[in-house]
RNA sequence: GCCAGAGUGGCGGAACUGGUAGACGCACUGGAUUCAAAAUCCAGCGUUCGCAAGGAUGUGCGGGUUCGACUCCCGCCUCUGGUACCA
């Protein structure tokens, strides 16, 4: 019988179906296993062979897992909300739920021809009304919530109430941004919408002025990466920032915790090392700057190096600091405003060119150095941020790299303060050296300085110890259509007031027109009825972003139909975290940092009972795709479209600004990916089929220029770049494809055997015909060319024994490593072997199907039914492998002579040094080497090598 | 610039704790089978000198530690990804 993939495959993929193998229940009997996938976002494009790399990756662990006799959790969902539907439906007109479905109708197909045993009764997906639910409910969560920062805990907003009415604000200790103090009286004196207003300092999930991407020109506010260089991606139009109250959640206040949750994590170093520079954790200190001849007010400054206080010779502001105008002096307030003018527009544009020009204005005013007393220029410059720190910086040109260029820029005064002479490696901030111009830091080293500054600091009231974290509170807010609502409503005095839990969801209403309202809201605004359904009642028209939903889908999956709350406590205790995640490195900063955050907030709450979600991370690397392009000459010859090609352009020289690049298809190009891809007449014929506004176009080869009407021996070289497999390329390369060629099984272990799962690589099919053959040949063990079944009940031969207990201890240590390549060569070697041994027994053959069902799992439960099972071979026990097969009786050892290898000796394991010494020397080979040389070192390592020295 | 990761045959990659570098697969070459081809099977395959036996050399580059280094240490180069004035 010839293998017939097809047949087996849809075989299966029925039998499955119907016998509901995948799914799972909580069954206490079992140890718990949760292996998710970073849920997809269902684009247009469908999945291409690199999605799946995760996908098979975690599969294959799922299934071993499984056969281990764990009870696993493998579910699967879509991160529905997004924006490329709503440009959809901007385009099209199509609503965003219908081609979010329809996508969603193919993604699923495609995932099922993989052989992916997810438990599909557990699907979510982030759009449905009874997910977002949930979504909109623990939002009023983090909304009813603050962060006691002595508890280091998240408590019920109510109890911050209290505490306002018992003794106001004095004593708080808690996340928030800063007010003037007041007491229980003045709270109880405050109208609602000011306790309102002071709450929204506290609250976990909280409205502040946030800025947007606003482009006057298309009317709408954009994401960061629909604005490149400061122009909107599509027109090129203009974009400046604008300030919108906005949506916040509060992250920061958990920011050591998620810095020391790291520790525990089993993610990469790399990945860990990202999350904490993102979180960017720095120590220092806050010191106050008197300002002359206003003794009320105060600059407070951050710092990292107090040691350097002494060489602080002016102060800069963030441009849009709140004291600014306070600090600005008359003769100066109109140049002020044109400076703040001017850097809002050029926020959005290449800051490298700032980097490189300082850019500032002095006020006008001066501070007194704390310390000195000296009178010190008070500046704003675009090089400082009012979101860190304070906002203001004391500005030390002599160990500042940044102070030392703006300093120079504007001439204004630099002291030395730290002498590097003995550290001559040592550069500007690098915390090396001896302090000098610094009064009684004088001779002290930089460590030494800054504890005794902090000291001094404190002791005189100068200032305070305090920790910064680069992690900014998260923006939340959305000017979209396609998105959860919020589920709070303003009343008319503008106080927000949670919805009832009770009568969530909070649906998205209706909508066939998704552009956005003149005023830059979301085409939400528009909708009168919704937005104000009742006198004294006004929706937010903003939603939530696409990390809304994916923020804790996780846990979703443990219980996803329950309609009493987001999942019920039995399941989460059950199966509690997730013990492996898998997905790409493009979420380590986003999709992992906000899950932790909300999971964190749970945890506080008593909702879930663990504090970190993802206890085991692996990033599956990029399979990337070859875009292949054609050069196309900027300027036309005779007026017609001039190409050439690729060879051409290195040989000549052609400089690069000449020539555009055209991505041509690559299913037009012939050795596609390879250096000497080109299109030949067919392919350009496919070309201008595609791209008719060439057909009158001249082609440039090493054969003249030709036109498309007489080619001849062409071959029009094309450039290959690795890049993204992607729409807009033409080189998405669909798994259905490939399966539809090799099957299923084939397609896995290809994506497998490609290298290890981390690794980034672009794709190639040139290699998967050796996995095909591989599977051909391990049919071959089962069936002759007869098509007769030859397995047989005979005992198998010690070689055949050996050979399969090998691979499956090996196939073992690779999947718990997640070694997937080299699994699949031990499996290669194992077949090879047992075709040469011409062994046939179901002794081997059984313990084999069952060690290859995780990787292969329609062909091992073809060939598992053969062998006469009647249940799934995906529910069979893993195998165990005996010792007594691996048991080595005798070594080849190498003898090296100075460290390399000379000769080889077979010996008896546990041979003595004399021994296997006494053997070495006899070989002739050595012999020859040691002759008449004094032996000065015999190194022997115990069943590994000898080594001798001469 | 900074942070992280990686550089091994023509190609994808292996070598897990310092111990025979190149497993496995692709491509290529030769042979068997075939009327022929596909498929299949057998053999060879880092570079270099040599008819051969055998030698030299070889894991980005330069040094070092070691009996022995792809693996450890120091310095550099290149590539990939992330990040962007963070006080």
């Amino acid at each position: 019988m010839k293998l017939d993939f097809e047949h087996i495959e849809s075989k299966w993929k029925k039998i499955w179906a119907e016998t509901h193998l995948y799914k799972v229940n909580e069954d206490t009997t079992k140890p718990k296993y949760y292996v998710l996938d970073m849920f997809p976002y269902p684009s247009g494009a469908g999945l291409h062979v690199g999605h799946p790399l995760g996908y098979v990756g975690s599969d294959i662990y799922t299934r071993y897992k499984r056969m281990k006799g764990f009870n696993v959790l493998h579910p699967m969902g879509y991160d529905a909300f997004g924006l490329p539907a709503e440009q959809y439906a901007l385009d099209t007109g199509v609503h965003p739920a219908k081609s979010t479905s329809d996508n969603i109708i193919r993604y699923r197909s495609q995932l099922d021809n993989i052989g992916l045993s997810f438990d599909w009764s557990r699907q979510v997906r982030t759009d449905d009304p009874e997910y977002y639910r949930w979504t909109q409910w623990i939002f009023l969560q983090i909304f009813q919530h603050y962060y006691d920062k002595t508890d280091d805990k998240a408590y019920p907003i109510s109890r911050l109430i209290d505490i306002f009415n018992n003794k106001g604000s004095i004593g708080v200790n808690a996340a928030g941004s800063s007010h003037a103090p007041f007491t229980g009286d003045q709270w109880a004196a405050m109208t609602p919408a000011e306790q309102s207003q002071m709450l929204m300092n506290y609250r976990l999930a909280y409205r502040k002025i946030g800025y947007v991407n606003w482009c006057e020109a298309l009317g709408t506010v954009l994401a960061n990466d629909e604005v490149k260089d400061g122009l909107s991606e599509r027109g090129g139009f203009p974009v400046v920032q604008k300030e919108m109250l906005q949506w916040s959640l509060r992250i920061t206040a958990y920011a050591e915790r998620l810095l020391e949750g790291m520790e525990s994590l089993q993610w990469s170093e790399s990945m860990k090392t990202v999350q904490r520079n993102w979180i960017g954790r720095s120590e220092g200190a806050f010191i106050h700057f008197q300002v002359a001849d206003q003794p009320e007010v105060s600059i407070k400054v951050f710092t990292t190096r107090p040691d350097t206080i002494f060489g602080s010779t002016f102060i800069v502001l963030a441009p849009d600091h709140e004291l600014v105008p306070a600090l600005t002096s008359v003769d100066f307030s109109k140049a002020a405003e044109t400076f703040k003018e001017r850097i809002k527009s050029k926020s959005a544009e290449q800051r490298s060119t700032s980097q490189k020009t300082p850019d500032g204005m002095w006020l006008g005013s001066y501070a007194l150095h704390p310390i000195t007393g000296d009178e010190i220029q008070i500046w704003i410059a675009d090089y400082v941020l009012r979101d860190y720190g304070t906002g203001a910086i004391m500005a030390v040109p002599g160990d500042d790299a940044r102070d030392r260029a703006f300093a120079v820029h504007y001439q204004l005064p630099v002291l030395e303060v730290i002498d590097r002479l003995q550290v001559p490696d040592a550069e500007m901030g690098d915390r090396e050296g001896i302090m000098i111009n610094s009064s009684f830091l004088d001779g002290l080293n930089v460590q030494a300085a800054i504890s005794s500054m902090l000291d001094y600091l404190e002791k005189n009231n100068l200032g305070v110890r305090n920790v910064e974290y680069k992690l900014r509170d998260a923006n939340f807010s959305r000017q979209r259509y396609w998105g959860e609502p919020f589920p709070v409503y303003y009343d008319d005095a503008g106080i927000v007031h949670a919805m009832d839990e009770n009568t969530l969801p909070l649906e998205l209403p209706d909508l066939d027109d998704f552009k956005p309202s003149p005023d830059g809201r979301s085409p939400l605004a528009r909708l009168t009825e919704w937005t104000q359904p009742y006198p004294g009642v006004t929706r937010e028209t903003d939603t939530m972003p696409g990390y809304a939903g994916s923020s804790w889908y996780f846990l979703r999956y443990m219980d996803p139909t329950n309609d009493k709350t987001f999942a019920s406590k039995e399941s989460i205790d059950y199966w509690k975290d997730v013990d492996l995640y898998i997905g790409g490195v493009e979420h380590a900063v986003g999709h992992l940092m906000y899950s932790r955050f909300w999971h964190k907030v749970l945890y506080d709450l008593g909702r879930v009972p663990t504090q970190e979600p993802f206890k085991k991370l692996v990033n599956q690397g990029m399979i990337q795709g070859i875009v292949e392009s054609l050069f196309l000459f900027k300027e036309k010859k005779d007026g017609k479209a001039h190409f050439i090609s690729a060879d051409l352009v290195t040989e000549r020289k052609i400089p690069k600004e000449q020539l555009s690049t055209i991505p041509v298809h690559i299913d037009f190009v012939t050795d596609y990916g390879h250096p000497d891809s080109h299109l030949n007449e067919m392919g350009i014929a496919s070309f201008i089929k595609w791209r008719p506004e060439y057909s009158t176009a001249l082609f440039e080869t090493k054969n003249g220029i030709q036109q498309f009407s007489d080619l001849k021996d062409v071959e029009l070289r094309t450039l290959s770049e690795i890049g993204k497999m992607s729409k807009r390329y033409h080189n998405v390369v669909n798994p259905d494809d490939v399966i539809a060629r090799y099957g299923a099984d084939c397609f896995r272990m290809y994506e497998m055997f490609l290298g290890p799962i981390e690794q980034s690589k672009p794709w190639d099919t040139m290699g998967i015909e050796g996995v095909s053959k591989f599977l051909k040949k391990l049919w071959s063990l089962f069936f002759n060319d007869q098509d007769e079944l030859i397995v047989n009940r005979n005992s198998a031969s010690d070689d055949a024994q050996k050979a399969i207990h090998a691979t499956i201890k090996k196939i073992n240590e690779d999947v718990e490593r997640f070694s997937f390549n080299t699994a699949i060569s031990q499996f290669m070697i194992c077949v090879n072997e047992l075709r040469k041994l011409d062994e046939h027994s179901v002794e081997i053959l059984d313990p084999l199907v069952r060690t290859i069902a995780p990787f292969a799992p329609f062909l091992s439960e073809e060939l598992w039914s053969l062998l006469g099972h009647h249940s799934s071979v995906h529910l069979a026990p893993f195998p165990d492998y005996d010792e007594k097969w691996l048991v080595t009786t005798s070594i080849i050892y190498p003898v090296c002579i100075n460290g390399k290898k000379r000769g080889e000796i077979n010996l008896p394991v546990g041979s003595t040094n004399a021994e296997i010494e006494k053997a070495a020397m006899d070989l002739p080979e050595i012999l020859k080497w040691v002759e008449g040389k004094p032996i000065r070192k015999v190194v022997i390592v115990p069943d590994k090598m000898i080594n001798m020295v001469i």
